[in-house]
DNA sequence: GGTTAGATGCTTGCAACAGGCAACCATCTC
DNA sequence: GAGATGGTTGCCTGTTGCAAGCATCTAACC
């Protein structure tokens, strides 16, 4: 499994290297700007709903200073709402604003855009197996690796559709 | 095909997090200090041969500037050796060293180790399907967008094994 | 053949941003 | 109160692109 092991891997750079600029490209297309780590967090906003900033740090696996500063440069442009808990007055609750809601909308139909004009041969059907080998692999890597079982598993942003995982 | 390629974006974005996250667990444990930019150009030159600072920069659609600065570095660690081109006296020949070679090739046993405890249920068959779908997925989007076509295309690096593309 | 104008390869200065760690404040829990 | 927890901020490191600069090459012209 070594062998096999290693294409994957090696692609996985390349893809890695290849998806920053396709974030650039799209942002420039649709003349909006948003860096990557700020469209993770208002994806996971969305996905998530409402939610605490350490819960965000957690899940996107940032530091929680990093999470807070993106959090303040997305509440001066109007994309997060941010409210102290009523619960516990030291944490607070994000939630995407409308704006913010806006902005993914549009990154979303601008990435379909730029990336189905260069997938035409792959199905539907491919498409949507390639997305489950892709959650699989995710959720597989994010699990600990057996030697630390200290490590908490970090987890992944859930999966709306496709549950093809057999764990 | 727009909502299988949502999911598919959605998955490439948390599994770009992760996948900082597994680099940074790997030289943890293989005790190697190598950031990700430094590593994708170390593989390059291995899969691709010596070759220019230029042509680096090409393949992994960096800036110039930002190529020249982790030669720089990889040159200080011993990891890269430099030298002019004697036809274009303005040029040079970036090559691996034998200690660039080591370091990557621990650092691949030791991803390998990582990723393989944690995807026992996948098959040999499985990983090598896995690898030839990200591959053409790869190839696929670093395509110049149909809209643009002054855009070069990207290249992105050979595959060595796995050629299940059919274009 | 020599000279000069522009192209090309690379480096460096600059500014912007991401990220972690540690120190700090506010609040909660015991 | 004492300690834990949620967030923010200062500081430092590192990556990145752009623009300016330097060296060298190429080609056009005299």
């Amino acid at each position: 499994m070594t062998r096999a092991l290693e294409d994957v891997a090696r692609e996985l750079g390349a893809l890695l290297r290849r998806l920053k600029g396709l974030h650039a490209e799209v942002t420039a297309v649709a003349d909006v700007r948003l860096e990557l780590p700020a469209f993770a967090v208002l994806t996971t906003l969305e996905l998530e709903g409402a939610q605490r900033p350490s819960s965000l740090a957690d899940t996107l696996d940032l530091d929680l200073s990093t999470v807070s500063r993106q959090l303040s440069a997305l509440e001066r442009e109007g994309r997060v709402l941010r409210q102290r808990d009523a619960d516990d007055h030291r944490a607070q609750i994000v939630e995407l604003s409308p704006a913010g809601r806006d902005v993914l909308s549009l990154i979303r139909r601008t990435r379909v855009e730029r990336l189905s004009a260069r997938l035409p041969d792959w199905s539907e059907g491919e498409l949507a197996a390639f997305a489950g080998q892709l959650a699989r692999f995710t959720a597989d890597i994010s699990q600990p690796h057996p030697d630390c079982p200290n490590t908490p598993p970090t987890r992944p942003l859930a999966l709306s559709a496709a549950g093809q995982e057999d764990r």
